[in-house]
DNA sequence: ATTAATACTTTCCAAAAAGTTAGTACCTCT
DNA sequence: AGAGGTACTAACTTTTTGGAAAGTATTAAT
């Protein structure tokens, strides 16, 4: 496998570059909820449990500064922005899927019951 | 998403239970040299750059607990033990293979050279 | 007696990720 | 004048993850 350099971070493998673009506690469940509308910022804080306000906007920020989504500012008071995804966005979906159905398998394995 | 325990901790999702059993820096790289051959102890830590010894351990240690990869003891001087993928183990490796690929394709965007 | 080999184990430490708590800016409405 | 609503921002602490360096056990070979 061959290393590289990213913004000054290390890489050993694709793998690595990948989960650290979509990867972390909170980045697949952002994506996920964006896949088919746009949401404000107080709808994504309401809809992911135990999510907070620094982390949301941190996640927020990276995934937007990556490309992978889209933020909207409408200059109005109260502040209102709406976050959407992007086509480069749209392609970790089929990704986020996959891993998600292999979590319910594993899940399924431990008895883990799934809904 | 439900959120449930397992084994103390708390998940919010299928994809953070998948992550926590075949993510971090090594597991993905460790499985992917196990798919098709067995191999010792000191092979992998060549053949998988930068490892240090006790990360390798613990990896190991982990994916067995979690039925992923068997361990084989011999009882020699010097000591001689033999990690193999297991069938579980293999199910995994179509999943690194997805993530990989999504790795390779977001790489050739940003015009990161992948050979 | 010393060295070499192999697969760890242990201790201590640093960096990164995540969580807690509190506060800000701005305008509207009462 | 004071409260309410929204999307942050900052400071600080905790937890998790990873890493460096040294040590252990056993026996054979020199």
């Amino acid at each position: 496998m061959p290393e590289f350099l990213y913004n000054n971070k290390l890489y050993y493998n694709p793998v690595e570059f990948a989960m650290d673009r979509i990867g972390g506690t909170w980045k697949m469940p952002i994506l996920w909820r964006l896949k088919n509308r746009v949401m404000r910022f107080g709808e994504l804080r309401k809809d992911i449990p135990h999510i907070t306000d620094k982390m949301l906007t941190s996640q927020l920020r990276q995934l937007e500064a990556e490309g992978f989504i889209h933020r909207e500012v409408y200059p109005v008071v109260p502040p209102k922005v709406e976050y959407s995804i992007t086509p480069k966005g749209k392609t970790a979906i089929p990704i986020i899927e996959t891993i998600r159905n292999y979590g319910l398998e594993l899940m399924k394995k431990e008895g883990i019951p799934t809904k």
